[in-house]
DNA sequence: GATGAAAGTACGCGCAG
DNA sequence: CTGCGCGTACTTTCATC
């Protein structure tokens, strides 16, 4: 990973279906060249995959939540994961320091289903409390570079 | 945006450099239909862009985590935002109800990167003070299709 | 379907260890 | 002298009309 390595990947975060020829261009190597090493930063999974971004709201996800979760004792990271994997609202769960155990990444269609979504995360075993925070607008979100 | 469109989508997210050929096979459409529908989505703002999905780790952002931000009275979304949008460790902000005004998710290559950057956050204009949540580990995340 | 462009492959060269 | 990484040339596949 150096710096012709890091140029590419600007490239390919602004564009990631820009073709090697066009990030040749930008950073002045070869398409074949420019292949190799997106290969290679595939192969060591610094690029993970390629992906569209889209927009929640034009796909009918009008309301978006955090939700920390707190839990009575243990609770299993796989076990967590599994019956939230479940829930096809959840999109994220991280497990964290501080006074939560968890974050979990919700996204419903209304303000209903995100309540439905909250009740049923809350049925997860030996789950003690949540504490819900709804996304009221995104001041601004970018990739890291 | 119909159920075609979806399963164009769902290629899409799965891998954004898909060619329109191998999308066409999977949706049994030809080639110029599947550009047609992907071209509209994009017009459409439904589709919003393609990237390049990176591993935070092979970067050297070792360190996440999500900080909420208590202000005093009231802020602008616009003073917040640019404010914010000027540590290069903020990859995310969000304005939220319940407790906290904003959410703000922060990437750093330590800890003591993310304690310098907590500190500038904390300088923000008007801002009373903040409550952390260290990412521990990623249970799963999904795209949401 | 035809044409032009891009992806993918093979081979040879130059440079650093 | 070996390994790595680039470029050129060529074939296959894809995009576009």
């Amino acid at each position: 990973m150096d710096d012709l390595d890091r140029a590419i990947l600007r490239c390919l975060l602004a564009d990631g279906r820009a073709t090697f020829h066009e990030i040749g261009r930008r950073v002045r190597l070869s398409p074949p060249a420019v292949k190799r090493r997106v290969d290679r930063m595939l192969a060591r999974g610094e690029i993970s995959h390629f992906t569209a971004v889209i927009d929640p709201g034009s796909l009918g996800w009008e309301v978006e939540a955090y939700v920390e979760i707190y839990y009575d004792g243990n609770v299993l990271k796989d076990e967590l994961a599994t019956s939230l994997a479940g829930i096809p609202q959840v999109v994220g769960v991280w497990n964290v320091s501080g006074d939560a155990d968890a974050l979990v990444h919700v996204m419903a269609g209304s303000i209903a289903e995100l309540e439905d979504t909250i009740e049923q995360i809350r049925r997860t075993d030996r789950l003690q409390r949540t504490r819900s925070a709804i996304v009221l607008s995104r001041l601004f979100e970018r990739s890291l570079g």
